[in-house]
DNA sequence: TCGCCATTTGGCGTAATAGTCAAGCGAGGT
DNA sequence: ACCTCGCTTGACTATTACGCCAAATGGCGA
């Protein structure tokens, strides 16, 4: 009852808590065009590759992206493309346009 | 151009991070059934008062919540409804949807 | 088998966050 | 003027997150 509510913010926060880097966002993004490879977002991201590679891991755990592994490298692709509506939804309400204007979630 | 890419998602990880957090997202839920003084989020949470209002104030500072002082209350409510459409999507999809069925965003 | 390539992981220093206690502060009532 | 109520804020400690370097892993070709 009340912990099962507690237990299930708990997972949702998990998600939120994951996207709240920039990094994290950008490489978001940058799948929500199609899956990447780690290189590649590599160079996105500008930082190192353990860097970037534990950012993957954090979205990865958190259920945000998937992975497989391909020859030699791994490519990552968004499991939840419904993070690029939303992030555009945040957008327009940074704007200024009013909630009916947006209907961009439900 | 790129600085202002990265700059967007700062403010857009700052949404997220506020949201990544158990409590903030059960203050957030009951929000969306319309403003509460924060007497009543205190015992919704469990925590302490100074807990629950400093929870507020980084929900306020991202954006994500509204406040108005009304005689000795304050009222908090939710200035991002569509976290909501947003947080029944990531549900759905937890709990093994595809993504054609839970046309939650977008 | 050896070495290279793409990626992950351990360890570490630093920075940010969470939570608590106690003090502060504004609005109203007496 | 004083007190109380509802809430916020300062100061502090403990925990967690970041980012890098260096070392390890695992697949593949020579």
């Amino acid at each position: 009852m009340s912990t099962s509510k507690i237990q299930l913010c708990r997972q949702r926060a998990a998600v939120f808590k994951a996207l709240g880097h920039p990094a994290r966002l950008q490489i978001v993004e940058q799948l929500a065009g199609g899956e990447r490879c780690v290189c590649e977002l590599v160079d996105l991201v500008g930082s190192s590759w353990s860097t970037v590679s534990r950012h993957l891991a954090v979205l990865k755990t958190a259920g945000v992206l998937e992975d497989e592994k391909r020859g030699l490298q791994v490519y990552y692709r968004l499991a939840l493309p419904c993070v690029t509506s939303f992030t555009a939804c945040l957008d327009a309400a940074r704007k200024g346009e009013p909630v009916e204007v947006r209907r961009c979630c439900g």
